[in-house]
DNA sequence: CTTAGTGCAAACTGTTTGCACAGCC
DNA sequence: GGCTGTGCAAACAGTTTGCACTAAG
């Protein structure tokens, strides 16, 4: 049994996940707490949300195949997410029933817990298709060194900002899903029109603007 | 609309995904299928797993962070999975209330579905917890260059097995957790009594052999 | 002083993609 | 013959680890 300590990271990065009440992945906290102490490593972020949800300090939550992320409210709430921008919310089950464990159906195992997630399109994602309209087919425009137009899309919304996003980040700015996303990002790296200063997050360069121009 | 053709890899992955009711990932799919089909790369059964879950001939279980699984039961039911060995089992949620999506606690989502997931220990994990009895402490009796108990684990389960075995496999037989077990392989393929002789599967060497005689 | 924790780089795991080629319709 | 699908290698995304050093108690 190793005791604790309560650095001055650890403390950052408990205090910065408490203040808002979204539920943020590792990489996302990472970059808030950067701000605060810009030599703190991801790992470092990695390692201490794994020992604050051991310790039962934070909960973990592990929904539907993408990246982990955290929460600090302990109470047995559920969560709904967004098909679209994987945003997370909070749902208050004390109005639904505490789905109870089935009775002789769980097939000989002994079950410690039970997981509700409501999935769908949250309402910022609602709006945007409403918007969207008509949804091209992929390649279908894409000529050989033209762009497409979910391209042109990834583009401009790039261009908008002036520092570097995630493909999350542009997913959202876009209507396009994340990973149409990279997969755009892929080809407009090749072609030059976007650089990747760090891991994970692109910017335009000087010839993707000249391109939709 | 592209339309779609069934080749022939595509029916054997159907055919050996329906041929018993487990829930493999595409990995496990993939060992399966080379052995009817040696050349196919594991590449294809990931694009064909998507397309047929696209398709909604099978359907992709996204559980809790860890890797997807498949499964080509329709019927709507939920699983429960072992959160020590990451078995996943049915779960016939007739009996159990069709968990109602809360009335206006939906906050705004458009709300699509909602998954339940109960987790605990299977019933084999549960024989092995008995038989396991004290825990010891990670690299407690490590000495520089000796082995520690765990590491002995993982070599005398490969020492008995004799093809190459994924760490899943490996935590299955040694009642460690794949975590656990991946570290140690580290420190071993290091030591040299581990070698890799594809990708994610180990075997042990004759140096490891020597080293638990 | 002891030992938990940090930063960094590099590895690992699961998954996806680009490309040239193969083969279904 | 055109287009979907394949195999291969390489990239990607998220996460974890080893190692030498720092700092909490």
């Amino acid at each position: 049994m190793k005791k604790l300590r309560m650095t001055h990271q650890r403390e950052v990065i408990l205090q910065e996940l408490k203040k808002n009440n979204n539920h943020p992945s590792a990489d996302e906290l990472y970059e808030r707490v950067k701000k605060k102490l810009p030599r703190i490593s991801l790992a470092t972020v990695y390692r201490n949300l794994e020992i604050l949800s051991e310790t039962g300090a934070i909960n973990k939550i592990e929904i539907s195949g993408r990246q982990k992320r955290f929460d600090w409210m302990l109470d047995n709430h559920n969560h709904i997410y967004c098909v679209q921008c994987h945003r997370v919310d909070n749902i208050d089950m004390a109005t639904t029933e505490k789905s109870a464990l089935p009775p002789a159906e769980s097939r000989g195992y002994q079950v410690a817990g039970c997981r509700v997630e409501f999935f769908g399109y949250c309402p910022d994602c609602q709006k945007k298709q409403k918007r969207k309209g008509e949804k091209k087919m992929g390649c279908k425009t894409c000529g050989p060194s033209d762009l497409n137009d979910n391209q042109r899309q990834v583009l401009n919304a790039l261009a908008k900002s002036n520092e570097a996003c995630g493909s999350k980040d542009i997913a959202a700015a876009t209507s396009l899903e994340a990973k149409q996303v990279s997969c755009q990002i892929a080809s407009l790296k090749k072609k030059g029109y976007v650089a990747s200063p760090v891991r994970c997050k692109y910017e335009i360069t000087p010839e993707g603007k000249k391109a939709i121009a």
